[in-house]
DNA sequence: GCACAATTGGACAAGGTGTACGTTAATGGG
DNA sequence: CCCATTAACGTACACCTTGTCCAATTGTGC
C-alpha cells in the first residue's frame, strides 16, 4: 500500500494527498472543533476520496497522531542541544518551555487547533512533554533524600502545570511574549507558587 | 415533564431511573471507558427504555454532568470551613488538596472511572477546582508588585499540576496514602520543584 | 510509453442518534 | 381506596457515520 523502504520512493500523490488531509483537519478543528468532525467532513473539505482516506489512515485520531509526530523530534532536538550547552542549572532547566512557547507562536494556527482539539492532542502533547521532562530530569539528577518525592510524580506535576499555562496562553490569543510566560512559568515552578499570592510570602 | 417547585414532589420513579442510569455509566465507565460508552449500552444495561433517557438527559454527556455537580458543593463546603478557621496561611491554602484526595479515595471507583473517562468529566473538575482555587486565591489576596503574574495563571498553573497529580494517583491504583500525596503535592506547589531534583537546590 | 500504484466513486451492511406516539403501569392526592 | 396524572415502555421511523469492497480511471516513476 504505502510501504517503502527508501525515502526516495515517495509518490508525490501519496504525499500530496495526506498533506492535504493533516491541513484540511486543522481547519476544520479551527472551524467547528475536532469532536465535531466526521472523516466525511475531512474528504469532502479535502476533496478526496473516502476510500483513499482509509488508505492512509484507520481514522481520525490516526490522522492527529501522524500529524504532531514531528513535534516530539523538535523538542527533543531543542533539548539535546540545551543540555550540551553549559550554564548553571536554574537557568538551562525546563528548557523544553520556552521551545515549546516559541513553536506555538510561529504556528499558532495548528496549536490553537491543538488545544482546542479534544483529548487526542492535548493527550499525545502530554506523552511527549512527559518523556521530554523526564529526560531532563534524570539529566540533572534527583535529590537522594529520604522523603524524596516520587521522581514520576514531579514529572506530571511539572507538565501538567505547563499544559494548563500553555492552554491559558492560547485561548487568550497568545497575547504575552513566549519569554514572558515562560519567565512567569519557570517562576511558578522554581519558587513555587506562595511568593506570587500573598504580601509576605518567601523572597 | 420533571419541572418541579416543591422538592417533595419528586416522583419516586423519576428518582429511580436518574439513580440507575448515573449507577449504570459509572458501570460501564469501568467496564470499556468513557468514550466506547453508547446510548444504547447504558439502556441495555439499566434496563430503561431509550425514550426514557431522552426524557431525562440530552446526551452522554448531560449525564455525566449532572453526575458529577454534587462534588462542586463537597469542596466548596469543606473550603468555606478551611477558610473560617483561622491557622497559618501556609497550612491551609490549598485545602482542596487534601479533601479532593480523600473524596477520591472513599468513592474509588468513582473517581477512576472519572480520571478514565475521557474530556468530559475532566473537564467538569477542572471547571470546578479553578473555580475553588480562585476563590482560596481571592481570600488570601494576592501580591501588588509589577511584576506579578496573572492570577488566572496561577490558577490554570495549580489546578492543572493538581489534576496531573491525582490522575497519576488514581492511574497506579492510589497506593500512597492521601495525607502523603496532599504534602508532596503542597510542598511542589509552596517551595517550588528544585529543591526535589539537584542536590544543591534551595532550601 | 508502459507497467504499476494511487485515487475515485459507488454500493453495501451494520449500527447509533433523535424523535414521535400509542400503550401500559406506577404514583400520590383526594 | 380510587382515579386522574404522569412516568416508563417499545416500537417504528428517517437520517447519519463508519468501515469495507470493487471495478474503473488517473497519475507516477522508471
Amino acid at each position: 500500500m504505502v510501504m517503502q523502504m527508501t525515502k526516495t520512493s515517495i509518490d508525490r500523490r501519496v504525499a500530496r494527498t495526506r498533506a492535504t488531509l493533516h491541513q484540511t483537519l486543522m481547519s476544520l478543528i479551527l472551524k467547528q472543533g475536532y469532536e465535531a468532525i466526521t472523516i466525511r467532513d475531512i474528504c469532502d473539505a479535502a476533496n478526496v476520496g473516502r476510500s483513499t482516506f482509509y488508505a492512509h489512515y484507520t481514522s481520525k485520531e490516526d490522522l492527529m497522531r501522524s500529524g504532531i509526530e514531528n513535534l516530539r523530534q523538535v523538542l527533543f532536538d531543542r533539548q539535546r542541544d540545551a543540555l550540551a550547552t553549559p550554564g548553571d542549572l536554574r537557568h538551562r532547566s525546563l528548557g523544553f518551555s520556552l521551545t515549546l512557547l516559541e513553536h506555538a507562536r510561529d504556528h499558532i494556527d495548528l496549536h490553537r487547533g491543538l488545544v482546542g482539539g479534544g483529548t487526542v492532542a492535548l493527550g499525545i502533547i502530554r506523552q511527549i512533554l512527559s518523556d521530554v521532562v523526564r529526560d531532563e530530569i534524570a539529566a540533572t539528577g534527583d535529590k537522594k533524600s529520604s522523603d524524596a518525592i516520587p521522581r514520576e510524580l514531579v514529572v506530571q506535576y511539572v507538565v501538567g502545570a505547563y499544559m494548563a499555562v500553555l492552554t491559558w496562553w492560547l485561548d487568550r490569543g497568545a497575547k504575552p511574549p513566549p519569554t514572558e510566560v515562560d519567565r512567569m512559568f519557570r517562576r511558578l515552578a522554581t519558587d513555587g507558587i506562595l511568593p506570587h499570592l500573598a504580601e509576605g510570602g518567601s523572597p
